[in-house]
DNA sequence: GTTTGGCACTCACTGTGTTCGAGTGCCAGC
DNA sequence: GCTGGCACTCGAACACAGTGAGTGCCAAAC
């Protein structure tokens, strides 16, 4: 068990290895914080915060970083969110308020919270099996060609291309455009496929194959999670860590570029709240495992659409960099219920 | 006056350092290549060079590095385009031929052209204005709110709200869908404005408000060239570069983060053939002063409808670089028309 | 039992020479 | 105009000592 004091100690640690990007020896702890002991009494609980593994030496004679398990505990135990200035959100809101379109809104949310946490942003796009419908659309584009349109509460818009096994009519089309959107708009995307499962049965015979075939497509649409599209954001600040460079960033680069390692990252997360991944928690990438992520979802109601965050030196800000993702995150769902 | 021994002898200190990212000196010329004069004779040359500004040394008592002037004259006179090998072209194709749609087809592109040429990869989405139509849809989202789409003949979909002065019936919206797609389908996107021109007048004296409102944003989707979007990949090339890291790289991953920057950059090059920027020619941005743009325009038809291209430094390999992003053009193309 | 001051020890970092060698410019001779 | 020779320059690499922040341990004090 570790007394109160030995907490203060690391959190001491952490704030002042953040601050400073070196190592913190006993003494310099004693004069920046007011804990009330000798550096010796201090030497003694980092030799045990060392032994219990929150706390390491790069070499010896050197002052004590954290460990990822000392963030880890301070994140969980010793710290708080740091809510931004009302100047900062108000700022925010200003920036996000003037969004022209559901890009728009991705391109400026990234663009934010990387300038407001100094670190790489990224913004998954609201997902589709989680937003609902607000229209489908069936344009016919030859005889036997159609274009399936999905627009989603989320601003968002999904198009594919249908080959009708036989010829489709426009009343027939027209009918299925009415007969579709009188079902589904208004419903979740996941409730879909139910929704339709019986829609063939009510056409004509000739008509019931491209009808199928119709709804296959829909349902493909619907499914197709690795669609999932993600925007990224302030690299540039990765080259403000490490006087050790080009090992540090340049997997994290690479690891950046594989969209798919991103996604499965942010799909990990807790659906509700703010998850904080810290160093080789992210095992989706090698290239992860000196950088922490903070992510948490966001949405237009109650419920997350789709998840944002940023990803970073596992020697960042915690308290900052999650009020500022949770404030972020917050005002996006506004945005996006409202348009 | 260069004589030719003296060109020979720039293409060489290109070539080698290059290949090296080294200096290149007099005696290790004469070893690598066969010029078939000696270490002096070439010193003498390199002097001349040097003064000519095609060439200087970092430091006295070290050997040449190529200039931007000089990197111009080896890309205009003394360099050609490298061919690809054809299982390179194979495998181009083969990787293209796999892309489901429009975004699918722009992202394995970037891919394809950082993996190829081993730096960052610029890729434009084709751009509206130079576009033809293939349809246009008009869906009512509620009484007063129609949703505009616009379906391009390379497969991009484009949407944009119109909030209507008056109610409009479905009659009429059929009837605008009809006549508007009648005009326009299969004309140039530049072309659109005059063919619609006189559309409003044909309409009932009440729907006119709402025509001329549809139209206007049909025509201002159009114009907005500042929708353009691009797809950027291959950052993490950017590591192979320079000991002096961080001050090399922070500036260019800035760069490359204005996508305004990069769309002004490529929209400098030259509309037909191929444009190499050197150093210093890129004022567009202070932080690819260093680095290099190897763009070419790419489209469906004969004509190009937009443009792609690899940044790097300005030691590059350019006739390596400019083959691969020529041929990458070229099949991307391709794809397009096919689809 | 905990805290504290004292003390010897460790070791990265810094600055200073010193050497080494690739590369240069110049010149006299072919 | 080309070549070999030669003195010179100057960055890179290496060795080495001094400095100081930081540590662990211990005996004394609270």
């Amino acid at each position: 068990m570790l007394s109160e004091r030995r907490l203060e100690v690391l959190r001491a640690i952490v704030q002042d290895y953040v601050g400073t990007e070196e190592p913190v020896g006993s003494k310099a702890l004693t004069e920046r914080h007011a804990l009330g002991v000798s550096p010796a009494t201090v030497r003694n609980d980092m030799a045990v915060l060392e032994e219990e593994g929150f706390i390491a030496q790069p070499h010896t004679s050197a002052g004590r970083i954290p460990t990822d398990k000392g963030y880890r505990l301070f994140v969980d135990r010793l710290a708080g969110v740091k809510p931004l200035s009302s100047p900062e959100r108000r700022a925010i809101q200003n920036f996000l308020d003037s969004a022209v379109d559901l890009d728009d809104v991705v391109a400026r949310t990234v663009r934010l919270l990387a300038q407001l946490t100094r670190q790489v942003a990224v913004v998954q796009y609201p997902s589709l099996t989680r937003s609902t419908v607000r229209h489908v659309e069936l344009l016919s584009l030859a005889a036997a060609r159609l274009m399936l349109v999905l627009i989603t509460d989320t601003g968002r818009v999904e198009q594919r291309m249908v080959d009708c096994p036989a010829p489709f009519g426009e009343a027939s089309l027209a009918d299925l455009r009415a007969r579709l959107n009188a079902r589904v708009v208004g419903r979740r995307f996941a409730d879909v496929p139910q929704l339709v499962q019986d829609l063939p049965e009510s056409f004509e015979p000739e008509d019931r194959g491209t009808v199928s075939t119709v709804l296959a497509t829909l349902l493909e649409t619907l499914v197709e999670e690795t669609e999932e599209r993600l925007m990224i954001g302030g690299t540039a600040n990765l080259t403000r860590f490490g006087h050790d460079f080009p090992l540090t960033i340049r997997p994290v680069l690479e690891a950046l570029e594989e969209q798919v390692v991103l996604l499965k990252l942010l799909g990990e997360a807790k659906e509700s709240g703010m998850t904080v991944r810290i160093g080789h928690e992210n095992n989706a990438h090698e290239g992860l495992n000196s950088t922490s992520v903070v992510s948490v979802g966001y949405g237009s109601g109650g419920e997350a659409v789709a998840k944002l965050g940023v990803v970073g030196p596992t020697r960042m800000d915690y308290p900052g960099t999650m009020g500022a993702v949770r404030a972020v995150a917050r005002y996006v769902g506004q945005i996006l219920a409202e348009s």
